[in-house]
DNA sequence: TATGAATGAGATTTCATTCAT
DNA sequence: CATGAATGAAATCTCATTCAT
């Protein structure tokens, strides 16, 4: 029996690994460099190998999509403290963010697949919608229940269609990166792009406080 | 001579009509539809002799950039009053853009090409900074010309660095539009879009504008 | 020694169980899908262990058909009553037929499997004959032998080349099956089929009895 | 204006050479045998270039389908004389069809590709019928035809489902060449197959044709 | 100047078969 | 005896780009 508990986390350390690679290989090169002959030579494994592991290539794209942003909303909500403002809630939202854009880089690959795969998210959902990411769905709910959170108590100013308002804000988010994503590494620079990060959020922030807010939850130097 | 003027002429005429009908083309079926096949139909010539007026593909789609930028550019500094401050040209600036988008459809098809030829900018000049947009770069520079009169007169909060903000800014600008891009025209919504974009403006304002500035620079509702 | 048999029947239990879910395959989904894949889900086996049975695919569609082509020469031989003419030995050979595809569906895969393997089968026995089937020639001797009886009680017109018929009449018999073997079941009926096949055999039936034969041995409408 | 009288010219000169040269190659190595890889190479051209003539490869086959089965069609018309009877059409008709194989070997072709593509046709026209050649149904129409009339001026025995019978009639018809085109010339024999069609034929006119009919009209021996 | 024609390189996917364990 | 895992080879199709005429 323990073979077959080996067996099978092989086969798991492979899925893991053929993923890992494909992040990689993403991270490096770009999405568009993500092909299943250089996803198999960097795995090195044969293309039909890959096969049977993945249905096919846009499994793996949407695996990866998945796993990132489920990660992302549950570190998120485990970082909202319960009773907290709609305003401590969105401070907390991207300080997840950036904490999670800081310690690992899944979520330039994130934003990268998610524009590849469907690049009108989230401006259209359309017929299509039901095709998208279930994750990314509930990114969009969190979102949305924080946004509303801070109308209804008052820290947040009036904002006319929270849910039009959280695809434009997953919009920008997303965006920053999402460029990144389709040029070689050596061009990239984490440490800038977190400061863009930072620096957008608190503009958003300040532009979405409701006046005579706290200071300290406008800002994310303490990061 | 009035041969030689002619065909000059004439030489234009064809290399606007190419670049009309790219436009054209990716207004209609996104950035992803445009190819060197479907280019030559729809102008009526052969695939080799759009390479008698372009070097090859990216040089169309650069061309396109360039001149969108640049009427922008051109369209958004004449609407700037002499002697505005800071925050009145940034709203100036916005108002350029919308009414702009509103006209023509040409930021859609700008923001498209720019992700599409070039994604990390403005994220990353380096050294390939060379191969990316002049006018770009002019759009760059009014805009931190802006931030950097409206940080001096008080009109904007501090700004730490006004050059990466300036990036990050046209990135949001562009990126709302990116995505719609690469969709054909049914499922876009011009309406939609400027809905979006006039919120984030907004918000943006809000965010950058210095405590207590007149609330109705702070809005574009009037548009 | 209980166990060495034990363990033959076990094997000859896979094996059939093999060659029955092959069967199966074809007959529901037609002869293109069975693959080595689909046949070792079905089957519940690996596919490397269906190469512990059968040498490769060849052998397996080689077996079916040999199989379904003895059952029915056993079949038919025993529905032939000794000491009957040529032309009723006809006619209880294509009333085997009928019967048999009525019964089982054998005959569907049959003669899918017979295109499939060697579609020049009748017509070419040539140096490769040696791969055919040999229970498809005991079939053929059993028809040249009818044929031969024929001609010679007088019950059939003269037959130039009997073998050359034999091929022939088999050919006409599972062509018109043979289509029918690569459609998934549903859009198979075999009514119409059976319709057709005892049509055709009651005209081949009447091009080949002599002149003045009994009309109740040229007709199927009994069955 | 010659030049461009000569490159249209060329242009259906290449057209036919890859027709050709795909007809060669199904009748040489049989239908499967055809891929775009082998039928560049025997081209001499790249498989994009196969691109330019054909849309895809079912075009192709389609193509080389659709003009056999309607040269076919109009061969037998034009030697099917005003006023015959059905009985004598039919001779008409089959004289055709020996002739043209005895000439050319399109009709090897044209069955394997009629099965390759659509191999439940004739027996299934269901819901994908429309699919279906055109030429082909031409060929059904001129049977459908003759057997109607042969019934009704008595030169044929009664039909209990004409539409049916040409059905099967062009199955054994193409069946008998079928199974040839899937395998490698050098076994084939043009003259044995040309003798078992016209053997076969005839059965079939002893079959169909009504008691007493004119004997020279149940033979094909003449050719 | 213009172009018809051609193509190399590359993308995704399928399947019969092998082999170490 | 059984199998999970791997793979080579092949199939269809697309696209930016080149070159002789």
């Amino acid at each position: 029996m323990g073979i077959e508990e080996r067996k099978l986390r092989e086969k798991e350390e492979r899925h893991a690994l053929i993923i890992g690679n494909a992040k990689e290989l993403i991270l490096e090169h770009g999405v568009d460099y993500l092909t299943m002959q250089t996803l198999a030579e960097a795995s090195e494994l044969s293309k039909a190998t890959l096969y049977l592991y993945f249905e096919n290539k846009d499994a793996i794209l949407m695996e990866i999509l998945e796993s990132a942003a489920s990660d992302f909303v549950h570190f998120a909500r485990s970082r909202i403290p319960a009773g907290s403002t709609g305003l401590q809630s969105l401070h907390a939202l991207w300080m997840s963010y950036l904490k999670l854009f800081g310690e690992s880089q899944d979520i330039i690959v994130l934003t990268g697949i998610k524009n590849y795969i469907d690049p009108q998210f989230p401006l259209g959902t359309g017929e299509g919608g039901s095709r998208f990411s279930s994750a990314m769905g509930e990114m969009l709910d969190l979102i949305i229940e924080v946004f509303r959170k801070g109308v209804d108590d008052g820290s947040l100013e009036k904002i006319p269609d929270p849910e039009r308002l959280a695809y434009t804000v997953i919009l920008i988010a997303t965006s920053i990166i999402d460029s990144e994503t389709r040029l070689p590494r050596p061009r990239r620079d984490p440490r800038r792009i977190s400061l863009e990060i930072r620096e957008t959020f608190e503009i958003l922030l300040r532009g979405l406080a409701a006046e005579g807010s706290d200071r300290s939850l406008l800002t994310f130097t303490a990061l």
